[in-house]
DNA sequence: CATTGTTATGCAATTATGTGCATACTATAA
DNA sequence: TTATAGTATGCACATAATTGCATAACAATG
């Protein structure tokens, strides 16, 4: 449960409220473990109860009272062990994938018009990371833990722009098989 | 649940047990799709009610008996109806780029060796697809539906080696951190 | 002759994830 | 003033996935 460490990890940065982390799932290391608000609030509950976390309520005036946890010793040493485990390789389930599959048994136009779909949403992501380089990254000097989110961010702006260009010529070999 | 769709998908070639199933999953579809032997058999149970596959069992000798299961026609108008629906985004989770999220907390020649193994496993998975490409693919006369797969193929390809040139640009810039 | 490996199927229990809903307060715009 | 959007937390139910186990026939290797 790798979720339980991706929370911890965040939580390295600075203590978070449930509703931090859910927009940090939504952006910046979401992008790379997604999670829904209600994983997130039933994981930290659990991390609470194995005290990996401290939980205290801040008083907000105009605006519902926020829970804030911040991360135990014990928790950053659940990271250390965790740092020193093999790690699975990511389970792809990708359903355009398998839709090219079976090409005789599957609209066509409507693939290609799922292709385009996917395309622009590649897009958007590689503009998101594009716009958290430049806003966090370049020209900065870098901590070690900036340095490893650089390097993953790296790694993220050379996938998406490969897998945009893959998926282009996927859409023009298709367009050549509706012949 | 796509994952009988994507059972269908196989089913849509030639009519199969669930062992020859758990094995494409282990390989070609798997590529895109991974799926345990018990998550197959489960769903098989209800693709056979929902009578979407016909199953009968086939007698061998020397072997235990093999329930062979066949696409319907209810079955297939199953695969078109999922094709008309847009497609999710697949869902990332990997261990590995959020353990780069905590540079600090994190045992960095742990982090080397296991990027090491990971650049390893997309290796390997390169030259699998190579070797079905260049078996199945190049130099043949392809059907629309092996034409397919070979776009899906050559997508993995093209991602593979782009991610393999990521890992290792990513090991560099790690161990230029320890210093 | 015992062990390991391959073919072949499946249950049970647990863990993980997703969907929908519920609550509550505030700010802003139509 | 009604609707919409944002902040903030969380439960309940349903579905999906993982892990471990169980069975059973045979083949090959040491």
């Amino acid at each position: 449960m790798a979720l339980a460490e991706a929370i911890l990890v965040c939580l390295t940065d600075r203590p978070m409220s449930g509703y931090d982390l859910a927009k940090t799932f939504d952006a910046s290391i979401g992008l790379f473990w997604r999670a829904s608000h209600q994983q997130v609030y039933r994981e930290l509950a659990r991390l609470r109860e194995r005290n990996l976390v401290e939980s205290t309520e801040v008083e907000q005036r105009g605006k519902p009272n926020r829970i804030v946890h911040t991360i135990t010793e014990a928790g950053e040493h659940t990271i250390l062990q965790w740092s020193l485990k093999p790690c699975k390789m990511p389970s792809i389930k990708d359903e355009l994938l398998v839709k090219f599959y079976a090409l005789e048994t599957v609209d066509i136009p409507a693939l290609s018009e799922q292709l385009g779909v996917r395309i622009d949403q590649h897009r958007g992501k590689l503009n998101v990371y594009h716009r958290i380089k430049e806003r966090f990254y370049d020209g900065h000097n870098l901590s070690t833990s900036q340095h490893g989110k650089l390097i993953a961010l790296t790694m993220g702006i050379s996938n998406e722009t490969e897998v945009i260009q893959s998926l282009e010529n996927a859409l023009v070999m298709l367009q050549d098989t509706q012949d």
